[in-house]
DNA sequence: AAAAATTACAACCGCAGAGGG
DNA sequence: ACCCTCTGCGGTTGTAATTTT
């Protein structure tokens, strides 16, 4: 790693007092100045990039903007329901690692991920009146925000036809409505139930864990919600169930799909603390 | 239609680690 | 061994956009 001078240092010709930095948001301008460098010079060493490209901005500044949002490969958006799967259980493993998490999302970044997780997750923690941390939010998403998730990617996979790819299931991840009127909760339980004659698949440890998973839903294989033993703290995801049997929580389904709400948006529903106590009577 | 509240997200900050001089 | 700079990460903030009242 290069971290002295550059290519150009000899020519700044401004001190650093003399250089007023810039701060708020990019101007197109400044975001075109950015782009051009880059393409001719390559990215890395940012405060001499920032220099030589002659942005009044810090090499901090740059690179952020850069990986963030102008970098080609930069997929923004939704957050797909593959994607929303692979978070949660990729933060459940290993926490706020924002940077390792988005290794594993292509295209996303730690800002975005972290920003869904502030904005929706922790929403939806606070709805609930616990902490995001807790063992009790933990099991709500384990048992019922992640089977939900699993089953409206199957629902996605069978409204699709045969070329569509995984990555377009985010067109659906808001407001497909006929996912709320046209499908019950039946098929949820064999999903972590897995008995010897519906075998499951264990949701991977490997990086691709949310487009696997999406695969093995296309092909109709069933999805168990556990880690193997060997991965995470202690053992799993969440080593103790609060809830009965995981299978309990789905016996109460029917009752609790009022509050999956009426619109497409998971994270968009009304939970409380007492909807928790009454799962778990 | 306007004001207030809420949400989403871009950007900044401080810190720690790596590595060259 | 120490200092300095760069890089990358996670936490936080500011504000534009959207929704609700």
């Amino acid at each position: 790693m290069e971290v002295h001078g550059g290519a150009c240092s000899s020519a700044t010709p401004h001190s650093e007092e003399e250089m007023e930095l810039r701060r708020g948001p990019w101007t197109l301008e400044e975001d075109l100045v950015l782009m051009n460098y880059i393409s001719s010079h390559g990215e890395g060493r940012w405060n001499s990039l920032a220099r030589c490209a002659g942005l009044k901005r810090t090499g901090k500044s740059c690179r952020l903007r850069w990986l963030n949002y102008l970098r080609p490969d930069v997929r923004r958006g939704n957050i797909t329901p593959e994607e929303q799967l692979l978070i949660l259980e990729l933060h459940s493993r290993w926490g706020n690692r924002w940077s390792k998490i988005a290794q594993h999302l292509p295209g996303r970044t730690d800002n975005e991920i972290k920003n869904y997780w502030r904005t929706r997750v922790q929403k939806h923690a606070k709805h609930l009146q616990c902490d995001v941390d807790s063992k009790q939010f933990k099991d709500v998403m384990r048992y019922l925000w992640m089977p939900r998730l699993i089953e409206r990617i199957r629902a996605a996979s069978a409204n699709s036809n045969a070329t569509e790819s995984v990555a377009d299931y985010g067109n659906l991840a808001a407001g497909d409505q006929t996912f709320e009127t046209g499908t019950g909760w039946g098929g949820l339980g064999e999903i972590v139930k897995p008995g010897p004659e519906s075998p499951a698949t264990t949701v991977s440890s490997s990086g691709a864990a949310g487009y696997e998973v999406a695969e093995k839903l296309k092909a109709g294989e069933a999805i168990q919600l556990s880690l193997p033993a060997q991965i995470g703290c202690g053992g799993g995801l969440w080593p103790e169930p609060s809830l009965p049997s995981p299978g309990y929580a789905y016996q109460a389904l029917p009752e609790l799909e009022q509050y999956w709400g009426l619109g497409g948006e998971i994270s968009d529903n009304l939970w409380n603390l007492e909807d928790i106590c009454y799962l778990q009577q």
